[in-house]
DNA sequence: TTGATCGTTCAATATATACTAAACAAACGA
DNA sequence: TCGTTTGTTTAGTATATATTGAACGATCAA
């Protein structure tokens, strides 16, 4: 069933964008998925992606139709990845969550933490792994290309930070 | 129980490094399920990261410990992913798999690949929904940050690749 | 102090999907 | 034409984890 959901920025609120939006919301929750998130985190995520206002635990969890416990534990999983953020306001002691402002660059410091694990145990094994030359050759290839990869990402990543900054 | 595994490269093959390996596939394919595979494909990949020689399907299964549908379907996946190859013997029906050479390379575009449905759906978002101006300016910066640095990230590709050609 | 609000924790459930065993199909040699 | 080898499909099970309702604790206003 929808719910009323004030929260969403939208220009008109009619019912035709309004099921427009929700749709936009469900489709970034799953393809989201593939970022190692819950599938109530990535429609917080894209219910705050729409939103102007800095929303409450209750407002996000009516908005996507998913308990306050939900709610609670997404919010803080986005937080702790660094993809929103926690506000409050004034004379409310409830808290508030939003977008952080620079969603793509948090997103894709994410997703190379995520290799991290991966690439961390092969270069362990370099050191420690009794193989003959040829994978040992093998596996130092997959590093050393991974790090000049990872090299040329990041500094795309800073110039990104720093051009949302001037 | 340990499985008597003759698939791998090592050096002398005694108990000590044996177990080695087998820790050194088990946590591989855990860090591997960051990239959404499944535990025995991530089982696969590390199996055949570790072999000089393409396995057959029966040893692949022998060896991981698992089940020869698992391995059939599981190598269909890393093969269809991009991340093994199957290859063919003279005078023997079955068929073998390695890792490619280009692992990786190979690897990085399957993660930007799994991103693409992600940003497609934003940049869909863009053009046909109903949103606020600074709303779409959100979601405009999102889709041009993620495309330049998407092609920062294919140009390193690239090179990674002309560097092995030569 | 009391009642109300707000967020978290926890035990139980729901859900998705990975995995297996068994049946099946296809290709080959005798 | 068999029986054997090889790989795939499928139905059922197992496993992991996401989600919820309810209980809880903390904070604030009256």
């Amino acid at each position: 069933m929808p719910v009323l959901r004030p929260a969403i920025a939208r220009r008109k609120p009619d019912s035709r964008t309004s099921a427009a939006l929700d749709e936009f919301v469900e489709r970034l929750a799953v393809a989201m998925e593939t970022d190692g998130l819950p599938r109530i985190a990535g429609r917080i995520f894209a219910l705050l992606l729409l939103s102007e206002q800095a929303l409450s635990l209750d407002g996000i969890a009516l908005s996507i139709g998913a308990s306050k416990a939900s709610a609670s534990v997404n919010t803080r999983l986005l937080e702790q990845r660094g993809l929103i953020e926690r506000v409050s306001h004034q004379g409310d002691r409830r808290d508030y969550y939003r977008s952080v402002s620079d969603l793509f660059v948090r997103t894709m410091e994410q997703r190379l933490a995520r290799w991290q694990r991966v690439h961390a145990i092969v270069d362990e094994a370099i050191e420690g792994l009794d193989v003959s030359p040829v994978i040992r050759a093998r596996m130092k290839n997959f590093k050393t290309e991974y790090e000049s990869v990872r090299e040329v990402l990041t500094a795309a990543l800073q110039r990104c930070q720093l051009r949302r900054r001037r």
